[in-house]
DNA sequence: ATGAAAGCGCTAACAC
DNA sequence: GTGTTAGCGCTTTCAT
């Protein structure tokens, strides 16, 4: 299992070149006190020996490490797969801030349920700090994983009482503006769809409340919906809601994935999409550009995600305290929902 | 940089229990000729400080590692992100597939150009194998790596003189089905959308050449049109050749966002699809489900996909020989190519 | 059943 | 300038 391939290690080169391994390692290390042409004459031997320094003993004698773990929350009750556009999409702008900045990515993905066992990459040495991808509903264990000290960043809303450090899109915000957006346009019944026991939902319903109370309209029970981000599932309560009453001319929902459940769930219930209820999107993935009708949606900005979430566990990294920060979102509008009423 | 937290160590319990390091070690190991007694005390030690073991010491002990190294070679010139839908989701099937079996995914981003800073990653000891995902223009550097004696896996076709283990869709068999769909559906000009400078669509251009064969229709090199997979510029040619004459009546492209830009070109043109042509898109993402046309689409399994690529990587790791391995492709018909001729 | 000691591949005082 | 030596945190003979 564990390939026991020999590789070329500061002894061999050492040997070969007649100098002790020291001097091999300075050498390597530049070490301007070593005879240039001792240097040069290293290196070169390294290079033809395709050398390459072991890092796993250097992180070990040096106490440091450069690898940043990212960790996939998943459910495993039904071992649900990375799948969603949006945390794809996070996860590759991770790569890409650590990578510019010099750090490995370990990407993990970990049950739900035993979050700690993503402690245990940062307590067992393998990375330094952790970022975790989406808080879901565990908003207490990743305080109490704060709480043991450990450097953490997440990606999601910030709550009240939250020890750890999150970055997140404006979740009030977005659902503030896209339910303005609604209502603007002429919009009166506006659903929200979305799982408020999540953090980030459950504040963007608190800005969908905030827009109706904007507008002086009277805040619906019946217009909270409590849909999952999982498709199937999605269309499934979006159907029986459809079934259930079509006493609404707008939706907001929580992904881009779910508007497209909306939309088809209306036309499957004989609605036009937006003429009879407009459907606005979250996120603006590039699949909002490519569905029929295109999507309006909430903007957030996944790169600058990336590297904010980075910057900050580096902060925290130097011991620095790093309040929760909240990135900009804004409207993008499209087809399912026009500025004016169809 | 580097956090000098200083983490609770095997001879923090040794001190506490009142015992050895050595005891430590085996009790946490479970070796069964230590005390019950005591190494019930000591776990329960350790799981009370939270305490886990420093694998990078375990490691360098044990001269092993459980790390595989997911390497996604970028373009440097464009400073191209990791975006397409298919990359993305086969990296979350890596990491599903990795995590299943107990191993560590390192995700990083390279330089195309320079290959090799992904063999340092094995070299150096950092991972014991590689999974690169997509071989792009680098054939050849790829068979200089595994010439190198690299535990190496690539996704992507297999060519001619390959000394690396591949892993891929049957490119040939998804241009021969893609075109031959075309060809059954009354489409006579069918062009080919894609640059064969790349192994995959250098193989699927070969499948496309064999439907027409099949169909006794002459190959027309004006027929082929060289387009890359990264969005705007692919739009760019396709409009380009759109305003060159609308002398085709079926596309067959190499992704289902080219297909998607493909559409959009065409309609810009004032065509219609699939009525006055008809697009084929390849990989099947849930993009394709969408759009609008929904898109005809040669289906790529990347669930499996993660899974081989990994079971060939662990093969070569216990030094067996892996042939190249290519996966079954199959048509999803939708309506932007549909069975009957429009 | 447990401890002492050596060593995985590397770096950094400290000598000379 | 370069070599010697002592560990980084762990596992594993080899003793006892």
């Amino acid at each position: 299992m564990n390939e026991p391939r020999k590789r070329v290690q500061m002894a061999d080169i050492a040997r070969l070149a007649g100098v002790s391994v020291s001097t091999v390692s300075r050498a390597l290390a530049g070490n301007p006190q070593i005879n240039a042409e001792t240097r040069e004459r290293v290196s070169q031997l390294a290079r033809s020996l395709n050398y390459t320094i072991n890092v796993g003993a250097q992180n070990l004698r040096l106490q440091k490490n450069q690898t940043i773990a990212v960790v996939v929350p998943y459910d495993a009750r039904v071992r649900q797969h990375i799948s969603d556009p949006f945390f794809l999409a996070l996860v590759g702008a991770l790569a890409d801030a650590l990578t510019d900045r010099g750090y490995d990515m370990l990407l993990s993905r970990v049950d739900a349920e035993s979050l700690d066992s993503a402690a245990a990459l940062v307590e067992g040495g393998k990375a330094i700090g952790l970022v975790i991808v989406g808080q879901w509903r565990h908003h207490d264990q990743l305080n109490e994983l704060a709480a043991r000290k450990l450097p953490l960043v997440v990606w999601g809303g910030q709550m009240p009482q939250q020890l750890y450090c999150s970055v997140g899109g404006d979740n009030v915000m977005g659902g503030l503006i896209a339910t303005r957006h609604l209502l603007q346009s002429g919009r009166r019944r506006v659903l929200f769809a979305g799982d408020a026991q999540l953090p980030e939902v459950y504040l963007r319903r608190e800005g969908w409340r905030q827009a109706l109370r904007e507008a002086g309209i009277a805040a619906d029970e019946s217009l909270e919906l409590v849909v999952p981000f999982e498709a199937i599932a999605a269309r499934t309560r979006l159907d029986e809601r459809c079934a259930a009453g079509l006493d609404f001319d707008g939706v907001v929902t929580c992904s881009d994935l779910m508007a497209v459940q909306a939309v088809q769930a209306l036309r499957a219930a004989g609605q036009r999409v937006p003429a009879d209820v407009a459907v606005v999107g979250y996120d603006d993935m590039p699949i909002a550009t490519y569905t029929e009708p295109a999507l309006t949606t909430v903007h957030q900005p996944v790169l600058m995600a990336g590297e904010e979430l980075v910057e900050a566990l580096l902060a925290l990294l130097r011991g620095e305290t790093v309040p929760p920060r909240t990135l900009p979102v804004h409207m993008v509008t499209r087809a399912s929902a026009p500025a004016a009423a169809a």
